[in-house]
DNA sequence: TTGAATTTTCAAAATTTTCTGAAAATATTT
DNA sequence: AAATATTTTCAGAAAATTTTGAAAATTCAA
């Protein structure tokens, strides 16, 4: 296989599966391909390797940036703006994780803490759905707990012994 | 707050939350209100509980069963089907965790092995992104088996200590 | 069988999301 | 300050996804 075609079905995976993640395909597509370059990129060479045009481009850039995955670089002598990504795939993962979890389990749990807060129901069927709100709760919490003690561990050498015991 | 309210809240919250996790909101809806409701529903309950079409209701409980986190259930001296959540949250977290590793995870490791295997190029660029794709293998590896160990785990009281620990 | 009840399918419509491209805003150089 | 380069914005267009609803298929009782 020529690095060619590597980096091209590297890139066009990490896309499709954004999909399924409820990420867009260009954000991931332009995150895989800032991944894979040794340099930093301008908006115009994005726009040429993908095919895409500049306000999209611009667009998921600021959208990459919030989620702290890739920088702007200023080279001096050069007008353009450049970006890099960040290269510490541990750092990136954890970036993600926190990102995702604000988006995904924050909402949950403060939606049922405020139902558990504010329910007064002391009927059966009542009883029932307190039952199932704690569990889910329950279960909220300790993944919550979970994804904060990977994503605060800013040491990655636990992460990365435990990984090499397991290899 | 009265039941219903909080009822219609939380399947509310649960949908919209759905469209960022890349699961269509009917599908997780559906699944809230039959995991609030303490009978079985058939179609046309579910139709009219939550104003959608019938073929919308079909397709997404066939998805939910394949998903293992609703079951259909045959009432005696009752024509219609019936339809029946799962109700250990633990172990719709570790079907879910499963349904959502194989979708989301799986590939990216499958092309990077592929990758891995197959790509012949020995100059620094080669090298440079060999190594990224060497970090990503190990981030997905590591978050495989932490997944694949929490879903493992057919006892819960092993979690559900852990969980009261840190409550 | 036949026919009524129920489920499934799927093309077309509706909705949502993403993308484009040109105009506006901002920054830099001369 | 004017000209030029670059970035940002955003309304409308395009694409993708979801939903509908009616026809087809299936199931079951008589």
């Amino acid at each position: 296989m020529e690095l060619r075609e590597a980096k091209d079905r590297f890139i066009h995976t990490w896309g499709t599966l954004a999909t399924q993640w409820g990420i867009n395909r260009t954000m991931s597509q332009i995150h895989a391909l800032l991944l894979l370059s040794p340099k930093s990129l301008n908006a115009d060479e994005i726009m040429d390797e993908l095919q895409i045009s500049r306000g999209n481009v611009n667009m998921n850039l600021r959208d990459l940036m919030s989620w702290g995955i890739i920088y702007k670089q200023l080279l001096p002598g050069e007008r353009k703006e450049y970006f890099i990504a960040e290269k510490d795939i541990w750092k990136v993962a954890r970036l993600i994780a926190r990102e995702r979890k604000k988006r995904e389990l924050t909402p949950i749990v403060d939606t049922i803490d405020d139902i558990k807060k504010n329910l007064k129901d002391n009927t059966e069927e009542g009883k029932e759905f307190q039952k199932i709100i704690n569990d889910i709760s329950s279960v909220s919490s300790f993944t919550e707990m979970t994804l904060d003690h990977i994503v605060k561990s800013e040491e990655s050498w636990l992460i990365n012994t435990f990984l090499k015991v397991f290899k």
